[in-house]
DNA sequence: ACTGTGTGCGCG
DNA sequence: AAAGCGCGCACACAGT
């Protein structure tokens, strides 16, 4: 059963009902006040709402206290449907850009901080929302013609799943103790001092750096004035990065990259970001469904999906709760398994850590090496230890390195590739394929052909990880969607009395339980693994371990 | 005073 | 070790 949510004039709301075989049942038209309690009592049967946008909809309701299990975020789903290989052809595919293509950019436009999100630009007037019912009944018939229905229809619900585990946490936010954050900020850098000033302990390094390089007036800050003073100090230097800085042997560099470490700190997880971010114990997020071209997510501010480790000691569970912190174990080298079909490689991740599988199988000497050249092979890399390594990795797992490779070759010829579920890479700019057709001259000069060929490359190396990342990306929304719904039935449902997700970081989740429940999210959060491995990859055996942490802080995760 | 770009670094 | 994928953010600086 579906329930589509439509604007009426005056802010007042329509729902169309439909059953289970897409009959409408009718409309209900309500003041918008009403929605709450509208949505309260419906939702007992468990329909799926369907609505423009999550972002737009569910936080009212989140607010009234109103959760509900399933939606289809039709923005979101627009914006699938229009771009994948598996719906191409469509009506809706093939349609010009219309009403629903302005509202996808603007959802997943960065919001900036004194803007209103650019969805209320959009669509100034609620009224002015294009007509729900009728794009839900284009996309439904996208889904259906498509080639590979099961698929998209899975991607698509998953993606809405998404939307509203991320209102969800945004509202409920995670558990942040701003006492316990000031502390590792004024340890590291000095009490607090007002917003642009250096605190007394970050200014003492400073200044000992400009002691050591005999340069008074330098602005530690200005990447072009400190490069200047590190080779007038005889330091043989083409950047002030700090890799680059490490090796060298010089007074300076220590206190140098200690003050790099601090000011970052300051800069962007200092009181500042406290104040933005953090409000009654609680850090809310922007995040954005989708964000990321391959299906991630992204955040729109807060950064929260960066996170320094160093000041993970703030996250701390409530009295008499826990936080359990699940990590999906070589996630990325595990897809490629399933999506390749390839045996051995599923084999070598059964039951045990997948790299050093590789090393017992002889094909690598260190666990070190294994990592760096499966990484190598997913994202690529044509230099170094990664790709001396890859023709052992290709022996060893020959349909896994077949796949990316042709991805890769595909993203070269400038076609589009798909993931598992059927999200679907962007075609290369305009620019890009010029470039390749000016290479293709009979009179084109060594650097035309020189400039195409790199191009193309750097464009199957991005197809090369779109297939590996987007299906990723696939396999943990569908982990945490299952999780999110067992949770539900732990509790009542609500969030300050019962079990519920507080972050998400592409492949890993914490979920903020009392304690009494912390052993059975535990075994919702492994069983939602596996249901994960078998929504995207059916009966092929491939194995999806996730490492669970109950603590107290997420400083004791890992 | 504003905007866009480069640099650097945090995360997976 | 620092190159091979995907991001966001803050700052300095140069252009307007």
């Amino acid at each position: 059963m579906h329930i589509v949510l439509d604007r009426g004039p005056g802010g007042a709301v329509v729902a169309t009902e439909f059953d289970a075989d897409g009959g409408a049942l009718g409309s209900t038209e309500l003041a918008a006040s009403a929605l709450p309690a509208f949505v309260r009592e419906r939702e007992a049967a468990h329909p799926r709402w369907v609505w423009s946008s999550t972002a737009r909809w569910y936080p009212e309701l989140l607010a009234a206290g109103v959760r509900v299990r399933r939606c289809v975020d039709l923005v979101l789903c627009h914006r699938i449907l229009r771009a994948s290989l598996l719906t191409a052809g469509t009506e809706l595919a093939r349609a010009s850009d219309g009403p629903w293509d302005r509202l996808a950019a603007a959802v997943t436009a960065p919001a900036s901080a004194d803007a209103p999100p650019a969805l209320f630009d959009v669509v100034a007037d609620s009224a002015d929302e294009p007509d729900a019912v009728s794009e839900f009944s284009r996309q439904q018939a996208a889904v259906a013609a498509s080639v590979q229905p099961g698929r998209i229809r899975l991607l698509v619900a998953a993606e809405s799943a998404g939307a509203l585990i991320a209102e969800e946490m945004r509202f409920a936010g995670m558990p942040w103790r701003a006492d316990v954050h000031d502390r590792v900020l004024t340890e590291a850098l000095g009490p607090r001092v007002p917003h642009g000033r250096r605190p007394a302990k970050l200014e003492a390094m400073a200044e000992q750096v400009r002691e050591l390089l005999g340069a008074p007036a330098l602005n530690v800050d200005s990447q072009p004035e400190l490069l200047a003073a590190l080779r007038r100090a005889g330091l043989d230097v083409q950047s002030t990065r700090k890799w680059e800085l490490r090796d060298l042997n010089h007074p300076v560099i220590a206190p140098l990259l200690e003050y790099k470490a601090r000011s970052r700190l300051l800069t962007a997880n200092g009181w500042a970001w406290l104040d933005s971010w953090v409000r009654d114990g609680r850090f809310h997020p922007d995040y954005v469904v989708g964000g990321v071209v391959t299906g991630r997510w992204a955040t729109s501010g807060g950064g929260a999906l960066q996170l320094p480790k160093n000041i993970r000691r703030a996250v701390v569970a409530d009295a008499g709760w826990k936080l359990v912190v699940a990590d999906a174990a070589q996630l990325e080298p595990r897809v490629l398994a399933g999506l390749a079909g390839d045996q051995g490689m599923a084999d070598a991740g059964r039951g045990r850590d997948l790299y050093d599988s590789v090393v017992r199988a002889g094909v690598v000497a260190s666990r070190h090496e294994a990592k760096v050249a499966m990484l190598g092979a997913m994202y690529g890399a044509t230099t170094g230890d990664s790709a001396r390594l890859k023709p052992r990795l290709a022996r060893a797992f020959p349909r896994a390195l077949a796949l990316v490779d042709g991805a890769a070759a595909q993203g070269e010829r400038g076609e589009q590739v798909m993931s598992r579920l059927g999200r679907t890479s962007p075609l290369p700019a305009g620019s890009w394929r010029e470039v390749q057709e000016r290479a293709s001259q009979p009179n084109a000069s060594a650097a035309d052909e020189r400039r195409a060929r790199a191009q193309s490359r750097d464009w199957g190396r991005f197809t090369r990880n779109f297939v590996v990342q987007a299906s990723a990306a696939e396999w943990a929304l569908c982990w945490m969607a299952e999780v999110r719904l067992r949770l539900a039935e732990l509790g009542s449902g609500r969030f300050d009395d019962s079990p519920h997700l507080v972050f998400f970081l592409h492949d890993e989740i914490m979920v903020h339980t009392p304690e009494a429940f912390a052993a059975d999210v535990e075994r919702i959060v492994r069983r939602a693994a596996l249901d994960a491995g078998r929504l995207l990859f059916g009966e092929f055996p491939v194995d999806f371990p996730v490492t669970v942490a109950v603590v107290d802080s997420y400083a004791d995760a890992k």
